[in-house]
DNA sequence: GCCCCGCATGTTTACGTAAACATGGCCTGT
DNA sequence: ACAGGCCATGTTTACGTAAACATGCGGGGC
């Protein structure tokens, strides 16, 4: 079971992989030939091409891509370095990227950081310069890379999500913006005073956009600005955040900076007797697939990750062609209201 | 552009990337000394070896990764195939094979299968042989391949989840069927007469099994065994389930084969005025984190998604070192009943 | 004092591919 | 009929690295 591939040496160990070589000489024909054949380029009469084709089903014989990277002097991968792939978003971003990608004949390198720490960042950078990669997807918070110490090698270009380094690299995002103005005018316009808050984690940048976007609607609309309460997308973090909330009397209306942290929140609101939506309402962010059954069936923003990550592999691909000659920028993704049924009028007398 | 030529042309386009040449020719050493130093080998005098680490300092030299898998015949990369990252399972047991393949020095290259038609699975295989891989680890439904016309090509190591090809490949996967066992005897247990089922698509190889063992548990148990209701993992398929098992007077317990589709139960079973647990209970299959804040919080067969990824790099690794002389066979990952609150004791005068 | 050994370093070569250049035969146009 | 050109195919070379082999110098043992 040591010896694998194919030429028959008898007994001797043989040869690990195929190569054009031995292809050519079972075909009779020059390596470059095979090469010809093996890229379908034209120029090869086709009863040799037949033959070489023959030889190489008959060897299995397939492309050496070390090589062929070698050769040509791009890998035709994409790596993607992020801290988690659990949460929805990060995980089908990178699907899109991984389809998107595969579809430009690009492959993708996933470059984790278990614990986002400065070493381990710095670390994964490192690596990324040895990797076998044209570019490189960054989804996270660009600043925990700003102290100076690190630094993306040359020659490697670089997309970012969720950051806004778009004077340095090239940024794709969801526009949270706009998105946390179209959840917190939804619930002043059936009548809220205002909008309290639960935030993501502080090391996010898509969690402080909205945060900082919810204030600023408030203050624009002359409502008082309650104290935020500071999650980190977890359902549990929201339920904690729901039992403090379910104690203000004043608080008819909630933005969850995503869904996770609203389904922790109806939980604990259905624990205190409160009935979303008669006597609270509230809406999440992201609009995962379960949002919908989630009891009640939760009014959220729905963020387009396919388009994330269509635009990253996009702007990736535009890098390598361009060889970085084109300008870094930011592209916004918009984003669209769903309302369901954890949103409605605040109880008489308390608007 | 076009040209890459040596360093130092002034006004000129620099050299894309450093080599050890030119790492050598600054320190005034030959290449293979730059070699040694770079890999850590022994018989390099330490002024010598100052002299070459400032040279790479100052070039920003970094090895290229191409050159060195086509030397050594080996990638140090593990291919992961799947069909979607969109289920919880899948993106954790992906994020757990990163961070465990990172640990081992080696990079997951993600192949992604949009459509799961046999000719995009053949793709993906044909692709897969040419790629810089040196092991596979594939996440879907093997029964796919065995019709024959798809075989990976020899030579690569192939590790496989969610499948039984245990003679073939080495299978690494969650112990379904004690998972199930546990989920339905703590029904039987709590005095239910028979668990009804909502099963998990046909395709999948785990919702199979799941589906097989439930009614394995009740026939053993002397149950009667209800007509199973067909979902497909989405919270969707659970509320129709839902509606049409609230119907039932029978039903005092299900069995869902994921979470979501026991989200999507609670969600129907609140809508038709059940109460859960005290009207009908529900247990759940993989114990995602928004579990504990369902309403009411979930009873679920927790799986241990990160060793299932641990394993499998494991195996990959061992595949790879041993050169495939390791036998192939089952490896399966126990499970651990998660008793919540969304089951109880039937109600009078229906157990 | 001479020879040999060992150590630091240099030189050659091969890994598999494909561009660039080379060759040779046949067809076409006059 | 002959020259020129084109087409199918072969040969050479370079990509960057590192193993294998080569070199040359200094020091220790007799």
């Amino acid at each position: 079971m040591v010896e694998r591939g194919s030429t028959g040496v008898p007994g001797g160990r043989r040869k690990q992989r195929v190569s054009m070589a031995d292809v050519a000489k079972l075909a009779g024909v020059s390596s470059q030939t095979v090469s010809r054949v093996s890229n379908g380029y034209p120029g090869v009469i086709s009863s040799t091409r037949e033959q070489v084709l023959s030889a190489m089903r008959d060897l299995g014989y397939r492309p050496n891509s070390a090589a062929r990277a070698l050769r040509y002097g791009q890998f035709n991968t994409i790596g993607v370095i992020l801290f988690s792939l659990s949460s929805t978003g990060n995980s089908r971003t990178v699907e899109a990227i991984a389809t998107h990608a595969a579809a430009e004949g690009y492959a993708i390198t996933l470059i984790p950081i278990d614990v986002p720490t400065q070493d381990n960042v710095l670390g994964a950078f490192t690596r990324m310069g040895e990797l076998a990669v044209d570019a490189v997807i960054v989804i996270m918070e660009i600043h925990l890379l700003d102290t100076g110490t690190v630094q993306l090698p040359p020659g490697v270009h670089v997309v970012v999500v969720d950051s806004d380094a778009g004077d340095r690299y090239s940024v794709v995002d969801t526009d949270q913006a706009d998105g946390t103005r179209k959840a917190v005018s939804h619930l002043l316009d059936l009548g809220h005073r205002t909008v309290w808050h639960v935030t993501g984690p502080e090391t996010s940048f898509a969690g402080q956009r909205r945060t900082q976007a919810w204030r600023t609607v408030l203050e624009e609309a002359g409502r008082p600005v309650p104290p935020p309460l500071h999650g980190d997308w977890s359902a549990e973090s929201g339920y904690a955040a729901g039992l403090t909330l379910a104690e203000e009397p004043d608080c008819t209306a909630v933005f969850a900076a995503n869904d996770q942290m609203a389904l922790g929140l109806l939980r604990a609101f259905h624990e205190r007797g409160l009935r979303v939506p008669a006597d609270i309402s509230v809406v999440g962010f992201d609009d995962i697939p379960d949002a919908a059954f989630f009891v009640p069936p939760l009014t959220t923003v729905h963020q387009d990750f396919a388009e994330v990550g269509r635009r990253c592999v996009q702007d990736a691909l535009q890098q390598i062609r361009t060889r970085g000659d084109s300008k870094p920028g930011t592209d916004l993704v918009p984003t669209r209201l769903v309302v369901r049924h954890s949103t409605a009028a605040p109880p008489e007398g308390r608007r």
